[in-house]
RNA sequence: GGAGGGGUUCCAGAGCGGUCAAAUGGGGCGGGCUGUAAACCCGUUGACUUCGGUCUUCGAAAGUUCGAAUCUUUCCCCCUCCA
């Protein structure tokens, strides 16, 4: 088997692929171009889509060369695959920004120095905006049929639970379709990769361009990642996991990996480090929390680099296992500041709590306190009404703890 | 177009004139046990509070009533069946 298709089964990203034999003896054959579409609804991505980016460094590394279609234009219609509802229609302006933070976020994961593997940037609106409606349906649309487009998952489920679905959304598929026409045609893309959820888009894609221009293309899907709880990985329910440090922090990106399951450890480092697979099929699992630390440092890594990845676990060492020490400006845990006028002689726990913003109601303050969850300096806080008063400040320093997972430094100076 | 059923707190889903900030389950949060894991047990889960209470919530608006999530009217949205 091709070398990249067998690391791709490897680490298990494989979930379908059309005619895997032939596309693994194209593979060997040349290196190819592949593309993968990143849907621009949300601000910035999270590591829902971290599979598919893990997907683009190893065309990469094997040393094809990825496209990233940024789907202004289709985002513009919405994709009726998994949802139940019509998504929300952006602002032009809105899809433009996304795109922009997009693209600066899969750069940060890919090699843009290589000519001949750096990724290529598209944004399928260049070719969507002035499609000709008529002429439109003659050369694409007369391949589809109605019969075959009811069959796919994407609608079916839809009509099934008899949820409208509009006509701008079904023709969702049909632009899929046409913009690997597109890319195959401009660009000699012979490769579409998606979650298992595009499998309908995708084979579309190839059947179109089989009976549009007799070019023989492929399609591979990625499985949909659940976490050992059953959840969807990518959100939590205090948000979603961002790769965008303006939307999460190193240090809680790090935390995430830091606290996945013990059953996902193994199948994380596979999937979202660039271990060697080898040595990860080797490993005893002895020491577990070992292992998370390790994943937590290499992923961490890879998106904010090496130095977040040291602060983050340096954070973690002294929030979790230097108890009872005092915290100074050289400590790596997140550090708020204080500054003169947000404090005052009254100043109270349940104040201080809401101005680290760590909490934004007072009543679920007051329930943490009952309940046991509040800590200043590894102290527990037993009384809401605590007047902080400048002895509890060691050097402007006061660590923060909310539970046991929640630590913070903070800091203010000159504190009556 | 005709006939019914429904919209309840994060989700599912009870309540059907006062005892309802609203059962129960899930999820979340916190505590215990541990390993920053899982499982399990316990607590908690609208906001504000001088801890006495106060204020805002049951699709939207108006009304009946001492009192409405519960009754009436209008409107909006969803579902089922018939044409």
């Amino acid at each position: 088997m091709n070398k990249f298709l067998k690391e791709f089964k490897d680490r298990g990203f494989f979930y379908q692929c059309t005619s895997e034999d032939e596309l693994s003896k194209q593979l060997d054959e040349e290196k190819i171009k592949g593309y993968i579409g990143f849907d621009c609804t949300a601000e910035s991505l999270h590591v829902g889509s971290l599979l598919q980016i893990m997907c683009l460094r190893l065309l990469q590394k094997n040393g094809h060369q990825p496209i990233v279609l940024l789907g202004g234009g289709t985002t513009r219609i919405g994709d009726p695959s998994g949802k139940d509802k019509t998504r929300k229609i952006l602002s032009e302006a809105e899809i433009e920004k996304n795109i922009k933070n997009i693209k600066n976020i899969l750069k940060k994961f890919l090699d843009n120095d290589d000519p001949n593997t750096k990724p290529i940037f598209v944004n399928n609106y260049t070719w969507l905006k002035d499609l000709n409606y008529i002429s439109f349906l003659r050369e694409i649309g007369k391949h589809f049929t109605i019969n075959r487009m009811l069959t796919f998952d994407s609608v079916k489920l839809r009509l099934d639970r008899e949820q409208s679905l509009s006509y701008m959304e079904f023709n969702y598929m049909i632009l899929q379709a046409y913009d690997f026409l597109e890319l195959n045609k401009k660009k000699n893309c012979v490769l579409q990769i998606g979650g298992s959820d595009q499998w309908g888009n995708i084979v579309n894609g190839v059947e179109l361009i089989k009976r549009y221009s007799n070019n023989r293309t492929f399609g591979l899907t990625t499985p949909l990642i659940t976490l050992a709880t059953g959840a969807k990985m990518g959100k939590t329910e205090s948000g979603a996991i961002w790769l965008d440090e303006k939307y999460l922090s190193a240090y809680d990106y790090w935390q995430f990996w830091r606290n996945v399951d013990d059953r996902d450890v193994i199948k994380f480092l596979k999937m979202f480090t660039d271990l060697n697979i080898e040595e990860i099929n080797k490993i005893k699992s002895d020491d577990i929390n070992q292992l998370k630390i390790k994943l937590a440092n290499e992923t961490t890594t890879m998106l904010h680099g090496k130095k977040a990845a040291q602060n983050s676990e340096k954070a973690a060492k002294e929030a979790f296992y230097n108890k009872n020490s005092l915290i100074y400006s050289n400590s790596a845990i997140p550090t708020i500041k204080l500054s003169k006028k947000d404090v005052h002689n009254e100043l109270n726990v349940v104040e201080l709590i809401i101005l680290s913003k760590l909490e934004k109601s007072k009543s679920e303050i007051r329930r943490l306190i009952k309940g046991k969850a509040i800590k200043l300096d590894d102290q527990l806080i037993t009384d809401e009404k605590l007047i902080i008063f400048n002895e509890l400040f060691h050097n402007g320093y006061l660590k923060l703890s909310i539970g046991k997972k929640r630590h913070i430094k903070i800091q203010c100076y000159n504190f009556k």
